[in-house]
DNA sequence: TTCCCCATGATACTCATTCTCAACTTGGAG
DNA sequence: CTCCAAGTTGAGAATGAGTATCATGGGGAA
């Protein structure tokens, strides 16, 4: 699978009619290789660290085809700075953040997927997007 | 019920020790007589598109305390923009965003928010609140 | 009435994200 | 290979929701 990668990148650009760039990939690489919820800054900082030149506006604008194109997964959490994931292996995944610590835990649960499915159609509707974020707190 | 609003107000503002004013008053009633689902901008044109004078400060500053107090709910659509809707008869839903018209839905399902909880437990939390909202999009 | 504290409003500020636009690349035509 | 049109980039300005500041105003208790 992570021989793949490039291939996927390269065609996303194609089929929207992007080109393929070195900052474009490197934003791309950046997210990709580290499975945690960061936000914008965090991927910019991380590439200038690493001596990558590239823009806050670029990794803004790479984001949004990543995005567009389900290889990254954006979520936001509520307090103002959106959160990014890679998406490749795109097993779809909700979140429950915990509210003493901050943690984010993903989880997967199908009978909630299918539950929703269900509601939907019950109002004439099907899901295209849920976000479903437990705000949780340990016990005890 | 409509006959208990004000004490319900005044109640709050003395448990939190704020005093009783115009423009708590008129923010709260603003909010109160509409179901639907606003931002602030919206909330504060309309007052003043009404006569009566209140800043945008105040404004946030009452939401704050109707949220706080449960009077109010507060959502965050992803859009930049937080909606309020009045939480009087305290019914918990959640929301179906119609992707195609913005239209909201609301909706309450019991198994959903039991089957929550159980995914929560599984993890050794216990669910504070929760976020659900279903993008959807309606059938043919 | 006096005093003090809370409330208000105008406005400055914050901060994530988007926009602008001049300079720069690049791929393809010739 | 050279040139050009079109796509990209980066720096910084702009945006916009929400928050902080602070001088002014008003209400209640003694």
């Amino acid at each position: 699978m992570a021989a793949q990668t490039p291939e996927i990148l390269t065609g996303i650009l194609h089929k929207e009619g992007l080109r393929y760039t070195a900052q474009r990939e490197a934003v791309w690489d950046e997210i990709r290789q580290s499975q945690e919820h960061r936000d914008a800054e965090d991927i910019y900082l991380s590439l200038r660290t690493k001596g990558i030149q590239v823009s806050r506006a670029t990794v803004y604008r790479t984001i949004d085809v990543l995005v567009k194109n389900k290889l990254v997964r954006k979520m936001d959490v509520g307090d103002g700075r959106c959160r990014y994931e890679p998406r490749l292996d795109d097993n779809h995944h909700d979140h429950m953040i915990c509210t003493e610590t901050g943690d984010i835990i993903e989880f997967f649960n199908e009978e909630l997927e299918l539950l929703q499915e269900k509601i939907a159609r019950k109002h004439g509707y099907t899901v295209v997007r849920n976000v479903n974020q437990l705000f949780v707190k340990p016990i005890k």
